[in-house]
DNA sequence: TCAATATCTAACTGATTGTTTAGATATTTA
DNA sequence: TAAATATCTAAACAATCAGTTAGATATTGA
């Protein structure tokens, strides 16, 4: 039996999440995951195999970060209030010290184009369906709302939480607030 | 005197630009310029100083481009109608021909971190101004609403615009109409 | 017609990209 | 204790990055 990893895989993959969260997939090199992540090539490509592979684990952990919002969201029972609340709560999930770094998986897709990995836009796509359908989950608890409605307000959601992503990294908090009451204003 | 140049440096950045439009700043590279713009590195250097002048050149073309949409938002007196059509003319504005390249200002915006260029990111800040003044000027058309209200809607119609730029880039048309209609519905 | 000179081609920087590999190091079980 | 082997360091890989330069080419005004 050989000697055991100094590390630990899903620390190190934090801290390379939070690099391509901050930087972007492109913008991030493997020397700056090797500083940031404190173990070397070696180790990186025989633990993630490349550079991809170490992207698509941080995209994988980003999830289970993100994941706590939206159990929160699940389990609630205020239908439209709760999506609001999870809006908020998204301004202050997406902020680091002096600046907002937006939403990764956002950010990805934002990023990348349309010849960019196919396993990369899979877990984009899987994931805006999947948060498209609890937002749908939590409409339909308002039983005034019939199924067509719901689908609807279900995608204006996803777009405006989709931009609130994007618009957290260059906007401030009362913009982002007051984009957030007028969302809201006719649900 | 000697030769005169072989190609029209508005010709070749309007090509430039197209390409910075589809991959970002950083996916293109001085080769793929090369390529597009038809003439070689000597040849950009030499007309634009560096890739980053090439960029800016790109960018205030593609005001240039953009200007035909809001000179006439500018020039409409219908108030919240006529910034609703902006935003359908933008969609149409955004597409190549089988998928959407979104904005270059907010794709740039979505790219480039805290510690870009000085001068691009004025040029993007300079921009998200000056449609935020023709959407405020828009607005006061309608007598009905005070200064106050003003402001906030117009704010509210910038990260709106923003994240419409974005959402070009990854969801259908029924999808993109369907928000454009709800974000409208209480103005 | 011809010297002057800007524009062009094409090869070449040096730095950095992602990725690989050889060999030293450390740990484990038998 | 010693053979086995996975983990580590560090140097190297080819490809590409932005940017430069020497010299050939073409066009101009005198």
């Amino acid at each position: 039996m050989p000697r055991t990893k100094k590390y630990d895989e899903q620390e190190v993959i934090e801290k390379a999440m939070n690099l391509f969260w901050r930087n972007g997939y492109e913008t991030t090199s493997m020397q700056m995951l090797e500083k940031e992540m404190g173990i070397n090539k070696f180790s990186i490509y025989s633990s993630f195999g490349n550079k991809n592979g170490v992207f698509l684990e941080s995209l994988s952990c980003y999830k289970k970060k993100l994941n706590e919002l939206i159990n929160k969201l699940k389990s609630s029972s205020n239908g439209v209030a709760g999506i609001k609340e999870y809006f908020y709560d998204f301004i202050e999930f997406s902020k680091e010290t002096d600046f907002s770094k937006g939403c990764l998986i956002t950010n990805t897709a934002n990023e990348i184009g349309q010849d960019a990995d196919t396993k990369i836009r899979e877990v984009l796509s899987n994931f805006t369906e999947g948060v498209k359908q609890v937002f749908a989950h939590n409409l339909k608890q308002d039983k005034t709302k019939d199924d067509a409605i719901i689908e609807q307000q279900a995608d204006f959601l996803l777009i405006s939480m989709f931009g609130l992503s994007s618009a957290t990294r260059i906007f401030d908090k009362s913009q982002l607030d007051n984009y957030i009451e007028n969302i809201f204003k006719n649900l």
